[in-house]
DNA sequence: TATAAAGGATATAGTAACTATAGAGTCAAG
DNA sequence: CTTGACTCTATAGTTACTATATCCTTTATA
């Protein structure tokens, strides 16, 4: 049994083009079964499918061409065996990745249609939100813009080679008795993370109801959305429970 | 807030080297927040690592390069949640073919384990096997192996465009008649898909216990082990259910 | 304050894995 | 026997970097 197909047949079934086929040809990652000598028509029979089948996975997988060629210079079961078990941690790994990013991106387009929603309102808001795995770090006196910049940059830095980073998420934190009295001091930055982490700055973003608003435009003017969150939540009669976060949002 | 960070910091928090940030700067796919008049130094703010983070993922999706800038060229909530909800729709397509490539790399491995298995003893053996889906189709006479070839061939242009091929797992019919016969006539050749289709030449392989041999070397060899296998069967008593398939296995 | 290492800049060439195009020969159907 | 589909080789171009060389700037240490 030795069915044999054309260059045009056997790209056209794996979905690649005769050009593909040639540059294999010519990189020794796929000969042909055989080549017509009068006309120098290549011609592929069945065995070649399933070397250009594991040639296609292992791409896909995004094996570099060499590495695909080195493993398919010697065949054998046991071989095939290593490769397959290999390639199938490859698959669990990416599998992984695609699951954390399909999550990242769920997160992402909550924030950004929760932000849709009521962005056009521009007045503060209630609104229930799950709780948050976050790092904090004390910003030092006289907790001037400097001081955060500086604060923010720390965190990032320390969480930069980590990965529990779920996004550029974060912000500053000003204490509740000067949010009442109306001093806005920033006392504390914070980073969030995905998952809970043993370290000393690790902290716990309870989930709850949550007063907010959106502040848009030039920084100086955040005096007056803050104004307008207070008398909101005096207006309503809540009562505040725990220090004011002020997320730091860019937009994608 | 506006924290900055220099090229090399950039970099390193984003696991990139600073020669593709620059690259990035000349394509225009990502200018630094500013740069120092005195010295040319590139300095990156959170808004750029905002960016960077949907540049890389763009980037682990396959996205090129082009689509992502133009992404990127006008921002808003409502184009971050366009793009957001496009590559959500990219993971789950990614998802669901690794986990077809899963599928694939188990059900390759069982057969090898199997090849493994038995190929030292040499003889023939009692195997359970799953139930598979299959496609046949009719050998012409004379039934040589010409005809095999043409059918099978015919088989693989058929299934071409469909992506139901579970693998080039396929092979060739012996009537039970003929093989108790001891004449090695195939009249049908079979190619294993990964589902069951509405197509008039599919047909379920049962699951069930199936007497086995592997034939390797020169195929003209290929009745003496028929004959062992025959010997087998009625050595041991079995009684025959259905025709014998014969499967073509090519190393990786 | 001098100096060396670390980090920054530009510019150019090279790489992987194709893709496109040109120019010419071959095959198969009507 | 022609026409159109298919094949060949060869070369150039593309994408997204990566490597290398050469030089300038900043910063930590003697």
């Amino acid at each position: 049994m030795k069915s044999i197909f054309t260059i045009g047949e056997t790209a056209k079934i794996h979905h690649i083009s005769k050009q593909t086929l040639i540059f294999y040809d010519k990189k020794g990652l796929l000969k042909p079964a055989f080549i017509d000598t009068e006309n120098g028509y290549r011609y592929y029979s069945l065995e070649e499918f399933a070397a250009l089948d594991v040639i296609l996975f292992l791409k896909f997988l995004g094996l570099p061409l060499k590495k695909t060629n080195s493993y398919l210079t010697d065949r054998s079961a046991e071989k095939s065996i290593e490769v397959l078990k290999k390639q199938k941690q490859i698959v669990e790994r990416n599998m992984s990745k695609l699951k954390a990013v399909r999550a990242k991106i769920n997160s992402s387009l909550s924030v950004y249609e929760d932000y849709k929603d009521w962005a056009d309102k521009k007045g503060p808001f209630i609104k229930k939100r799950k709780a948050q795995h976050a790092l904090w770090l004390a910003i030092e006196p006289p907790y001037g813009d400097e001081q955060v910049d500086l604060s923010l940059k720390r965190l990032v830095l320390f969480v930069e080679q980590e990965d529990y980073l779920a996004d550029y998420s974060m912000g500053s934190i000003i204490k509740q008795e000067d949010f009442l009295s109306g001093s806005l001091k920033y006392t504390k930055t914070f980073i969030i993370i995905n998952k809970a982490v043993s370290n000393e700055n690790y902290f716990k973003l309870p989930s709850g109801t949550y007063a907010t608003i959106y502040h848009r435009g030039p920084y100086e003017n955040i005096g007056t959305s803050y104004a307008k969150l207070l008398d909101f939540i005096n207006a309503k009669g809540y009562t505040i429970d725990g220090d004011i976060k002020e997320y730091l949002m860019c937009m994608l």
